[in-house]
DNA sequence: TGCAGAATGACAACATGTTGTCAATATGAA
DNA sequence: TTCATATTGACAACATGTTGTCATTCTGCA
């Protein structure tokens, strides 16, 4: 079936296909939580990241993990909603500064009230020495792929 | 910052941040590994499914948690590339049943060596305990999110 | 045996994100 | 100061997946 797949191997392939399937629900969960709101997951992050401190689109990109492009199509449907705005950066003349506007963050604490309801929902249901561990040993997965270079192309 | 969120709620965002980030990096992973056969992950995964047993596009998506027109469009691709073909389903008329070819097989081999590869070594990496225990809250966290409805839309 | 309702595939519109390319703008070293 | 190089936003093509709708095919019950 695997011919050459350690225990080892097997227990790693587990535990991601694992974490493959949570991560789908959690997005889907952040999709409802954001969704009152009238916004998605993708527009949550986004404006976090620009509430968290107003950067370019790059920079959010490089914050979020995702490609600047992605982040751009995004911000642009935000501004349009009239959530951000792009602000001069004195720093800078094309990259401009994404900023919440007040519409902006009145949505952003909509879904950060919702989002903490159903955190502490779930906190409640787990041991705390649980979580942890269970958080680090994702970390330690997290730092391992991606210094894990796949067997060569 | 986050005015009610309690420290068990703290504890477990944290944890699901982690696994959206540990996911998009596996899924990156998976794209590298597939890469090489000419495959990506969704045509990975759809392959597997149809190689575990013949199965129709709706119970594929069913396994995989997407949903039949998703699958649909990954399969129509694998079969234009002669990778499945659709076999007549004698229990229903036009739920053909998704069967890998001969190429089918030898791409999906070829991933799957791979990948045995790239899981042990990441397996090395861990305790053979911590990573059990990690699959099992990251099961159970997975079962209290698809539980746990969203406060109230 | 019929027939209402469920399941299925086909098709379209859309959301999300990537890769690739281009021109404009910054940056840093000679 | 100048110029090669990197960064950035704009634009397009594409991959992946969802939702919605429709007609066809099954299924189960009265």
């Amino acid at each position: 079936m695997n011919p050459d797949r350690t225990p080892a191997g097997d227990a790693f392939a587990a535990f991601a296909i694992s974490v493959l399937r949570l991560a789908g629900h959690l997005q889907t969960a952040g999709d409802a939580l954001a969704k009152p709101a009238g916004q998605t997951s993708a527009r949550w992050q986004v404006l976090a990241a620009a509430d968290h401190a107003p950067m370019s689109v790059a920079d959010a990109g490089r914050a979020l993990g995702m490609t600047r492009q992605g982040v751009q199509r995004v911000a642009d449907l935000l501004e349009k909603d009239g959530l951000i705005l792009y602000a001069e950066n004195p720093a800078h003349q094309r990259a401009k500064l994404m900023v919440l506007t007040e519409a902006g963050k009145v949505t952003l604490d909509a879904i950060k009230a919702r989002q903490a309801v159903w955190a502490n929902a779930l906190g409640e249901l787990f041991d705390k020495k649980q979580l942890r561990e269970a958080t680090e040993t994702v970390i330690t997965a997290l730092q391992a792929v991606e210094k894990q270079s796949v067997p060569d192309d």
